[in-house]
DNA sequence: CACTAACACTTAGCACGCTAACTGATAGGG
DNA sequence: CCCTATCAGTTAGCGTGCTAAGTGTTAGTG
């Protein structure tokens, strides 16, 4: 028996279908964009943003497994398996198996991957210059994609 | 001579590296995540969620050339292109070279693309339902997502 | 009018990102 | 203690999405 809840009637107006009204288009949009700023500051590095990703959750606790990375960057551990093996042969980072448990993976920085982090410090403050929105304008967006979150998790 | 414009100094706290504190990581990821909302949606239709999009911009606009499609899908050619041969795979469009100008394409909806709009006009409402989020706060997204793309242009 | 630059689209190569299927390791029940 | 279900990670297949290079067409200049 599920509760009888009373929801209003959505109405998205006369077109449901325009496109620059549509919020999927505008997020994928926004975040290729996005994505495309930090592709100069990247490449010197080597680095494809996801890759950078994988070593901010890195830089945060550096030992951890592919399932752990995986929920961190709400990635499928498929897609991460490849990422991972080209980062180990950039030398940012090693794959070995765990001791205790040979299923996992631990999944570690290597010297140069900790030193990148001094260099990757710059980046956050070159995006945001360069998008040239103010913080409050950033942390209220950044908000909001945290509601769309925790709505689709 | 480039003007010397004051510019206040940004400061992004003390870990300016902090993967939940980034703008480019809850962009990407909720852009994963909604286009998932879609993709049971779509499936039914054989479509992706590019795809989709596609269509969006054809339903306004029917016999349109690739360029075109691309700076309203803020897209290269070259990602439209093999996309395009699969929309005409599956009969939703048809692209058969302009006669006043041989270099471009017409691109076209089909009877089928067209009437596929009239089973699309429920997707939204469907999107909105799973996310559970107000509308009003929607637009608030939406309209921040427009200021990215007004900066990243 | 010929020649070249610009244009529209296509192809190739690479790296995601997803689903599905597979391999090997561990844990838990009979 | 074995046997099976579960788990961690990998591989394969497909469709983007990007850059760079290639093909054919048109326009513009000498």
């Amino acid at each position: 028996m599920t509760q009888e809840t009373a929801r209003p009637p959505i109405d998205l107006g006369k077109d449901p279908l325009a496109l620059d009204r549509q919020v999927c288009f505008a997020l994928s949009v926004a975040s290729r964009s996005v994505i495309a700023i930090y592709r100069p500051l990247l490449e010197p590095h080597g680095l494809t943003h996801p890759q950078y990703l994988v070593l901010l959750a890195l830089w945060q606790s550096s030992p951890r497994s592919v399932r752990d990375l995986a929920e961190t960057l709400r990635h499928e551990p498929a897609t991460l398996s490849p990422m991972l093996k080209r980062l180990e042969a950039l030398g940012y980072l090693t794959r070995r198996r765990d001791a205790t448990d040979e299923r996992q993976l631990a999944v570690e920085l290597t010297e140069a991957g900790r030193a990148l982090r001094a260099e990757a410090e710059k980046i956050p403050y070159r995006v945001v210059e360069r998008l040239g929105m103010e913080l409050g304008e950033l942390e209220a967006l950044h908000a909001a994609l945290t509601r769309v979150l925790e709505a689709t998790r």
